[in-house]
DNA sequence: GTCTATAGTGCGATAGAC
DNA sequence: GTCTATCGCACTATAGAC
């Protein structure tokens, strides 16, 4: 499937993971000193392990059936903490939903300007791009599924973000696109339908899990299809050049 | 936009609207119809602008908010019915939720397949099919919205149908690259990944109209912007055949 | 730092008047 | 056919024991 040779850096999903670090602890540690004056447990390994307790059973009950229907008895129960242990972690249950939601963003802006080189050329740009974003939903699905499924339990402010994260990817996208086109790389599309349109097929991946779980189609599968997919849509004739898959 | 000399039957939005009759009354009175022994009201002209009005109201707070979040106080309150009067048409709420759930299914299955000529060749299925889903979650947009939102909110029976829903398009979708694969009018892709990213980017028009309604983008423009996306990724090289936009 | 017990709120659903 | 009044319940959130 590798065909390392002719384009250099052409990141794959096991290095991806090593590199990223985005262990649930990790992500957990870091929610912990972000909001270390909120939480009333002040020893950081105990607040971490619970903190990844109470995050790791949100997101499976509430991806099973909703955040909303989801009762903190249920998260009680499930996780094996009180209720009143769980408020000694967020003062609301809104709390909560927006601590996981912001948690999300970050990473996503983060991850994503951090393997983004702006002076790679454009087709490289957007293979590494639909990659690291693949790799990293991949790696938090169920992350990023709750929070596009629960955007519309947030707050008018959060909510907000939430819409400003969407289109952010998404400019990006349109840049590389524009870019792309000055240098004669890519055809004359319209630039912003086409990033949409590749946000969506990204999206894909993690709002329809469950469906290519049971097709058994790996993330670098589904990467390889949607880089020939798109390209195939956006390249120009000169620069067209398929690979092997 | 229309160069209909070349391709016969490009079907566009507003002939559509007319031919399909998809009034929410409509839909109220074969709600109403099929379901009159559950519905405790007898008189149909009361019990349909009754519905019309549940209906409409349970679409635009649970849109805005989500199905679980709106009380049927809310309900009661947004509609001007009472209490009382609402559970004259539904027995429970999660009733509610399926009675609209699966008129949906029932009204996409109906309007997909009788626009659907068995007889015509794989690009012009494909033309149509595109064109004809886009028109119905259009005019049906908060429906699909719902049912695309609230499916984690439902049962297992009918969770599960609306899986198979979703699967039963994609088939489609699949069977009409096979086809043309063989005619040789398709390049040789993957058509189970490419049914799939056709669903997901007809999805993106009713999940994120708020996007398209903000960009001013019509269904006309998206409709040509999709097929002539997709197309680059998929029509064989010899016909190739790019029209006007 | 975590527990149990409970206060207070708002829910879905129903009975009976009109 | 629709309304008002009300029941019982499950929820979020808190107070105080350990």
């Amino acid at each position: 499937m590798g065909t390392a040779q002719k384009r250099p850096r052409e990141i794959c999903f096991d290095s991806f993971k090593q590199m990223a670090l985005l262990s649930m602890e990790e992500i957990c540690r870091e929610i912990f000193r972000e909001n270390h004056q909120s939480i009333k447990i002040k020893k950081e390994p105990v607040a971490v392990k619970n903190l990844v307790n109470i995050f790791y059973t949100t997101l499976r009950l509430s991806n099973e059936k909703g955040f909303h229907t989801m009762s903190l008895r249920d998260l009680s129960s499930a996780s094996g903490l009180s209720m009143g242990a769980l408020y000694s972690y967020f003062s609301s249950k809104d709390e909560l939903l927006e601590m996981i939601q912001k948690q999300g963003r970050t990473i996503t802006r983060k991850v994503l300007s951090e393997h983004m080189d702006p002076d790679a050329p454009p087709r490289e740009k957007m293979h590494t791009l639909i990659r690291i974003h693949l790799y990293l939903t991949e790696v938090m699905q169920p992350w990023f599924y709750f929070a596009y499924m629960e955007t519309k339990n947030l707050g008018k402010v959060q909510r907000k973000r939430s819409i400003e994260s969407e289109l952010f990817t998404e400019r990006i996208f349109n840049d590389i696109l524009r870019e792309g086109q000055e240098q004669g790389v890519y055809r004359n599309v319209n630039c912003l339908l086409t990033a949409g349109a590749i946000k969506a097929l990204l999206q894909d991946w993690y709002v329809k899990r469950w469906k290519y779980s049971r097709r058994q189609i790996s993330v670098e599968e589904y990467a390889a299809f949607l880089i020939s997919f798109i390209e195939s849509a956006v390249l120009a004739e000169n620069s067209f050049d398929p690979e092997g898959g």
